[in-house]
DNA sequence: TGACTTAACGAACGGTCGTTCGTAAAGTTT
DNA sequence: AAACTTTACGAACGACCGTTCGTTAAGTCA
């Protein structure tokens, strides 16, 4: 890895915990370079713009995040099992502090610029896009395999998911509940069981 | 009403308009005194600092909540019938586009502040645990009048009841899926078919 | 090692931010 | 109408924003 990849990396990785913290908006140019110890200048040249950086975190973020939950979970068995792992790692994202101390990017994002058109909204919105869909997919994998009910929403389960996991930010950051965790896991359980076929 | 009163409710009016949509971080003094046609340091006059505009916008939202939301679902009957008004009236608040053109401006505030001590991230959060106090006590009503099982978790209810509204915001305004709304009653009624007593 | 490319820097740009302050106009009350 | 208070203004402040540019140092490779 040359040397100018290797700085880029380095300033993904503290961009990425900044934004998690304060949004976009929050992060500046200055404010990344003095952390890392750099001029705006350098730091500036790697991106071209601030735009540049932005869509060059969100793609840095699809990718770790796609390490992170979706493989582990491409690897448990169809169906059931590879929800159970998807929720897992899932949560697990999302209360790692080392790479994301103000919890999910997306979460914060979402909401940041849902209201701002542009290429960055445009990005977002169709990674999350993506992510629905995966997460229905798998829910359509589970009916298949007779893990869950044949006449189940699949786009329905990804939405109360989401919830879930939406309610969970909002109660452990915001409200600093620190039952927020256990919460999620027992609306997953019901959500889950729910799912069962009828026997 | 005195001629600053009157100002200040039209600033605070405009400000929740624009606050909606991008956030504290989003707005600025002097962008509100050009939307307002007044200057920076008039408007200013009124609060003092940017801090103080901002709480003095969470009050006035917080007010405007009670009114839109918690009075209607006061007059309905308490148990079940109170809690279907209320979901209804939380809905059409973050739907009305009038004043809030960028959705429920907790949402957007909760993501926003959730990292950042001081005052305004402590009453945002002092009044979002007083609704979620309400939403469960709520609930125990219903329990109380033989509307829900015995044994259902208040708190729990409450929880799965904000994440569906959280998610009804995610899928309707960054992923502008039009089915936003529907998903978010069914979910609704799903979840009150499980708190029934059982029969 | 020498030639060439990449990476980083410092200084400066116009612009906007929140905030301060002295002043003038408008509103309110006697 | 006079006396007083409230409201709004314009100009300026230092700080920081994203961005540009010419220059220098470091890295890479024949």
């Amino acid at each position: 890895m040359s040397k100018g990849q290797q700085t880029r990396a380095a300033i993904l990785t503290e961009a990425l915990r900044a934004a998690s913290v304060e949004g976009f908006q929050g992060i500046s140019i200055g404010m990344l370079a003095e952390r890392l110890k750099m001029s705006k200048s350098g730091l500036f040249a790697h991106f071209g713009s601030k735009e540049e950086l932005e869509k060059a975190l969100l793609d840095e973020a699809a990718q770790r995040f796609m390490n992170s939950v979706w493989q582990p979970a491409m690897k448990a068995p169809r169906g059931r099992p590879r929800i159970e792992v998807l929720f897992k790692s899932w949560l697990d994202w999302s209360l790692n502090h080392e790479d994301l101390p103000g919890g999910c990017l997306f979460v914060a994002l979402a909401v940041e610029v849902d209201d701002k058109p542009g290429p960055v909204r445009d990005h977002l919105a169709d990674l999350q896009g993506q992510w629905q869909a995966m997460l229905m997919r798998s829910a359509q994998i589970a009916v298949q395999e007779g893990h869950f009910r044949a006449d189940l929403d699949p786009r329905q389960f990804a939405y109360e998911l989401q919830g879930i996991f939406l309610a969970m930010n909002y109660y452990r950051r915001l409200l600093r509940d620190g039952s927020a965790v256990q919460r999620a896991e027992d609306s997953f359980r019901s959500l889950i069981e729910r799912a069962q076929p009828l026997h």
